[in-house]
DNA sequence: AACTATTTATAAGA
DNA sequence: TTCTTATAAATAGTT
């Protein structure tokens, strides 16, 4: 719809193809925006221009938001690998679900950003509680394991340690009195409990 | 461009909503489609009709793929409870963090759903490097804390256990030579390891 | 789903 | 750039 018939192809001439791109990225926002009041649908559409600036449009506009709460996020140093500055930079996981929450309830109209936010808060909240269910309640239940088992440890341990030098002890006396030979291990029990320390 | 001029407000015949609808919704994939080639530029659309049903358009078509497998991931019952039906149903992080990346190298020239795919990566990624850092990571690190001093203690109390045996076996064996008395705990050896068991 | 009268978008020119 | 204008393309209402 112009002076004559265009080819779709890429518009080698660059002043020509980015006045083409500037008519026809408003046309299509326009014909988006119409689509999504006429038929009360729900339209998301990004564009991003060859050189890299954005555009979009969403029929709420809880996608432009969210884009753009993004783009600040994106800002932060991504070369870091501190923790604590990362955890300070980025939206936590119960961060990044409770914007998207946030937004859903905020633009119920916007049907179209739901509807693909939804499948990717579904996708986070699942692969989370899949992670957290069977990595980290898993390895909770392991260390709670392991912890009554250092304790039961301990505690045998202790007792035994305790009739030791309690038998050590008496042998002791007993020695002193009667001097008599006995059988030996090769290692007599405080030589043993040196090594364990 | 039509018989007669339209204004911009949501159509009531239901039925000629819908056929409006898919009109232009067909319309406005071909913009997308032609502005993207022309203009070498990138353009995500996503497009949801008013009964729910799904349409997308993406200049590489990594979008539609996510998407489509999105959809695929939504049939699986979301009222599940079991762990391992999720597990089958749906992407892990790996595999979705593999998937974004897999498309982001598929398709260099579709900057539109790169760069929003690019946020929700980093997000997911940063998210994800941080509970791993901050909770897998520490929490394991405790576990091979715990299990290395599991393994000491059981050596610690098997060579304590095989001193007490021999001591008893050496004490029993001079009891019945010598048939002194001697000092006791009040428990013997065996009693107590019973205890233990 | 096809047709067609019209409107709308836009390519090239000013 | 922005405006103009000829023409292509989209589509509203009809069949």
């Amino acid at each position: 719809m112009g002076r004559r018939k265009v080819e779709i192809k890429r518009i080698e001439d660059k002043t020509s193809r980015q006045v083409t791109f500037c008519k026809r990225r408003n046309g299509l926002m326009e014909k988006a925006r119409q689509l999504s009041i006429l038929c009360e649908s729900s339209v998301a559409l990004v564009i991003v221009s060859s050189t890299g600036k954005l555009y979009s449009f969403s029929s709420g506009d809880s996608m432009a938001k969210i884009l753009s709460r993004f783009e600040i996020q994106q800002d932060a140093d991504p070369t870091t690998s501190d923790l604590a500055e990362k955890s300070r930079n980025y939206l936590s996981h119960k961060e990044l679900l409770e914007l998207v929450q946030c937004k859903l309830e905020e633009a119920k109209s916007d049907n179209a950003s739901i509807d693909f936010l939804k499948c990717l808060e579904e996708q986070l909240k699942t692969a989370l509680s899949i992670t957290r269910d069977m990595k980290t309640e898993l390895v909770m239940e392991f260390v709670k394991t392991l912890q009554e088992k250092e304790k039961r440890l301990r505690e045998e341990n202790q007792v035994l340690t305790s009739q030791l030098s309690k038998m050590k002890k008496s042998l002791e006396t007993e020695d002193r009195r009667a001097m008599s030979p006995r059988k030996s291990s090769g290692k007599n029990p405080q030589e043993t409990l040196l090594l364990l320390k």
